[in-house]
DNA sequence: ACCTTATTTGCATCTCATGCGAACTGCCAA
DNA sequence: TTGGCAGTTCGCATGAGATGCAAATAAGGT
C-alpha cells in the first residue's frame, strides 16, 4: 500500500475525508509485515487512540482492501489477515506461533497443472495463484 | 478417506460405534470430490435421514479429520471445506460460482523459495505446501 | 463560519462453529 | 438373549468474527 501522504492525497481527490482515525491505521499498516487482524490492529490503534471503534478498524480495512491498497487472506487459524503487501508474494505459516512471512517464490507461472481427469484439461483460466508453506519458524524449531 | 466398509472397522477397533448417521456420512463422503462444507452435507444428510442433527454432522467430520480420514481448508469463501481426497494435491477455485476443483502440480518440492531478507534464509522447515489457483472454470468464462 | 456529506460509533444481527448435558443406543459380556 | 456400560446424538446455549443500521459527529469545500 501507498505511504500515508499518499494515502491522504488518494482519498481527499475521491471525496473521502481524512480523519484521525484513517490517518492511524493508514500509519499502522504502512510498511506492517505481521499480516494482522482487524482484533489485532484495533489493540495496537486502541493504545494511541483510546475510544476509537473496532468497527471503525473494519470499515477502514474493507475500505483499503476494496481500493486495492490491501490484501485479505484467511489462512485457516481464525480471523482474516491484510497485507499491505500487494506486490506478488506467497506466504510461509508457522504451525506452532501462527507467524505469517512473506516469501517470494520464483517459476510460478511456470507450475504444470493437471486435471484429474483428461477431459478437464485447459478448461480453467487461472486469474491468480496462492502458495502456502505450513512448517516450522527458526525460533520454533527448537521447542519441538 | 478408506471405504465405509473399512472405516466400519477401523471406528470398531479404536472403541468407536458405528452409528446410522456415521454409516450415512461415511457414504456421503466416500468419493465426494465437492469439497463440501458442513452445512452442505448436513442438508443431502437430512433428505435421506430426515432428523439428524447438524451438530451430529460437525461432530463426525470433526472426528474423521482427526483420525486423518478428512482434510479440511479454510478459503475464503466462509465455511470450512472438507476433503477426503488425503494425497497429495492441490485446488482451483472459480472465483465466479466457487466451484473447488482437485489439480495435480509438478515440481512443487522444487519450488525456489526466497525469503525478503537474506538473513531470514533457511530460517523455516516446510512441512507441507498448499497452493490454491483461482480463475474462471470453463463453465464461467463464457459468461463474463 | 456554515453547511453538506462522509464518517464514526454503539448496538443489533448474522454466520459458522463449539461447549454442554440429558436422553439414547451400539455392542460386548454374562 | 438380555443387561448395562460407555460412547453418541441432539437441542440449546455460547462464542468468535464480521456486517447492517442509524443517530451523533466532524471533515472540508464554499
Ligand atoms: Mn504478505
Ligand atoms: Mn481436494
Ligand atoms: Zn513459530
Ligand atoms: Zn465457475
Amino acid at each position: 500500500m501507498r505511504t500515508p501522504a499518499e494515502l491522504t492525497t488518494a482519498f481527499r481527490s475521491l471525496g473521502l475525508k481524512v480523519t484521525p482515525q484513517r490517518q492511524l491505521l493508514f500509519r499502522l499498516l504502512h510498511d506492517n509485515t505481521t499480516h494482522p487482524t482487524a482484533e489485532a490492529l484495533f489493540e495496537v490503534a486502541s493504545a494511541q487512540m483510546p475510544g476509537i471503534s473496532l468497527r471503525t478498524v473494519y470499515q477502514t480495512l474493507t475500505d483499503l482492501a476494496g481500493m486495492g491498497e490491501l490484501q485479505s487472506f484467511a489462512f485457516g487459524g481464525g480471523a482474516i489477515r491484510f497485507d499491505p503487501n500487494v506486490g506478488a508474494h506467497h506466504h510461509q505459516v508457522c504451525v506452532s506461533c501462527d507467524e505469517i512471512s512473506d516469501v517470494y517464490v520464483d517459476g510460478v507461472d511456470q507450475l504444470n497443472v493437471s486435471p484429474r481427469n483428461a477431459s478437464d484439461a485447459h478448461s480453467f483460466t487461472v486469474a491468480s495463484t496462492d502458495i502456502v508453506f505450513r512448517g516450522r519458524c527458526m525460533r520454533c524449531a527448537d521447542t519441538v
